[in-house]
DNA sequence: TTGTATGCGTTATCAG
DNA sequence: CTGATAACGCATACAA
């Protein structure tokens, strides 16, 4: 059992004050003299003295923690995304000395959690993971009082209640203007799971700027599945094998297109020459280097998921200390980003 | 902010019982009759009645959370590494009903999180990651009387805490040996950071490997760098612009062996044939089916990170619940799979 | 087997 | 400006 240091009773003892006094000295009342106030804060700080968290949460019903419930859905748990988001998030957190609370859960569990976290006091408040269409989740949160901000958007953004979200229609729309624009016509789509908003919204995209352009999008050319390496890899294979292969891909994340690079070599193809790669880029921090360099290798829409990880704590930190104030939503919108991987239709792929 | 539920006092009112009757029915504790346990349950169950967090911490001086420091020293903040470490920390915890509790924080502020844990009472125990050597985590804790397990080695592993480490200089010397085997005498280490002890004891590996076959290992061809994409990319690049080239490459992580893949392929190389790639595999879930699959693509000393995190969060909870005990050490060792991106010398890259 | 009384360490209310 | 005193919600030593 760790030992704690000293604790308020003491310190006051020791001052030959009040805890009452001591309490207010630290806390920044107004009604506390300065010279008391120096001589509270100067010996706190000797004795090294910090309040009880549980203590403290008791008094006041605040934790100064936020809660994330990571489900294990599928078979993969923590994305690279998501943990980069968490990084931004944690970053904010720590500056306005809150915590970050990670609770995993089957997804079907997560009511439940939510539920916990209040009744047990838990967490001030919540980020919302991965909102679908009609997220019963919002609602649950609603009925709970829980504080919480919506990492995307659900009830299609009209909902009153903090989100923030990037701009994935217009996004996809552009990045498929920019492939047409270079000749491309068969342009294949390996897209995230689209029963999260974020995937069908770039589907959407894609798909208008196809029809704008009066092009029918080939639904063989496109898919749906988590952002895997892998699933580029595999993929890539596939649409390759076929009579008409693409001559452009689209990625819903630089790790897809990692696979699908990795897949046009073994093929003999180059990116940016036989077939074009156009990705959606998170920035991730492990990734960086790819894109953030002098010349960008991997053409892309970009916006950094760990900034929003970083803007969304704040958002949720407000609505967690102004409850009364009104909830925020924010779009941001992807910049182009033009690498090597693309280039105008050409050679065997040309359709 | 979130209304709250029943508390004992409420619910032990609607029973006609003592809130002391009422907590050890819930409990769990031996002399309270079945009949009133159960009845005690079902109320409880139909009000959904959970105790306080902070009340029952403040009691009883138990949070019921786990710490995790993550540091942000190098521009690189949370790798994939650790969120899949994290991952099966988090499982293993919400199995014990314990929640994780992460805090960002720089290198050098450290040690003020850990006299922080303790002073505010906020975790019962932290995970300690990437030790260094003589790293002075290990005497903070424990003169903080802190439960913690570390996710390596410190002080080589003989003193006296719990701890779980992969035999990395095994691995890297059975991958040494294993690419010595195919012929390789010119071999590339992309190493990650060697002041971190999983690195150096990698590096070892890779020397002592070297030596016992007789050869020098060229320092030219050792880098240190934090495992990114870049680095493989960038790392190969130079090491192929050379007047003798690798013929072998040995990655710490297959995220630089993804880099090293591509560098490879736009230098017109296959992996496997005229340049062998080798790299350590945490298993990494959303790298998974890169890997595990019926042929494994990239040959790999494999040990699965999240199931380390699994096993460590255990082992901390072992220690919280029953610091008596004595501590446990456990070192594992990888396994060898053999992919494709080995074969042995030859073409242009002899050496 | 059940109940009473007290402590856990703060913050907040209300006098002085 | 300062100080008693009462919550906050639970656990537990001690009585009955």
């Amino acid at each position: 059992m760790a030992r704690p240091s000293v604790n308020l009773k003491q310190l006051a003892e020791q001052l030959g004050l009040s805890q009452t006094t001591v309490s207010r000295a630290l806390n920044g009342f107004p009604e506390v003299s300065e010279r008391t106030r120096a001589r509270v804060q100067e010996a706190a700080r000797r004795c090294d003295y910090r309040p009880s968290a549980s203590a403290a949460s008791l008094a006041t019903g605040r934790t100064f923690a936020v809660g994330n419930v990571v489900t294990q859905s599928d078979g993969i748990v923590i994305d690279p995304h998501f943990s980069d988001f968490i990084a931004g998030a944690g970053e904010t957190c720590a500056r306005f000395g809150y915590d970050m609370l990670i609770r995993m859960a089957e997804r079907e569990a997560e009511a439940g959690v939510y539920r916990d976290f209040v009744s047990r006091r838990r967490v001030d408040g919540v980020v919302v993971h991965g909102p679908t269409a009609a997220d019963p989740r919002i609602a649950w949160l609603r009925s709970l009082a829980l504080p919480f901000v919506v990492h995307g958007r659900a009830d299609d953004g009209k909902a009153d209640h903090s989100w923030l979200d990037v701009n994935n229609e217009r996004a996809f729309h552009r990045a498929t203007d920019f492939l047409l624009d270079l000749g491309h016509r068969r342009i294949a789509l390996l897209n995230g799971p689209e029963h999260l908003n974020f995937a069908a919204d770039r589907r959407r995209g894609h798909l208008r700027a196809m029809s704008c352009a009066g092009l029918e999008a080939d639904p063989r050319l496109m898919s749906a599945e988590p952002m895997l390496e892998s699933y580029g890899h595999r993929r890539t294979r596939e649409l390759l094998a076929r009579a008409e292969p693409p001559s452009a891909v689209l990625c819903a994340s630089t790790l897809i297109a990692l696979g699908v690079v990795r897949a046009l070599y073994e093929s003999g193809l180059q990116p940016g020459r036989q077939v074009s790669v156009l990705a959606y880029d998170d920035d991730l921090s492990f990734l960086h280097p790819s894109t953030r360099v002098e010349v960008p290798y991997l053409t892309a829409m970009r916006s950094s998921i760990r900034a929003a990880g970083r803007r969304v704590a704040e958002m949720l930190i407000e609505r967690i200390e102004r409850p009364e104030g009104s909830p925020r939503a924010e779009l941001w919108e992807a910049e182009l980003v033009v690498g090597t991987t693309t280039g105008p239709v050409c050679g065997m792929a040309r359709s």
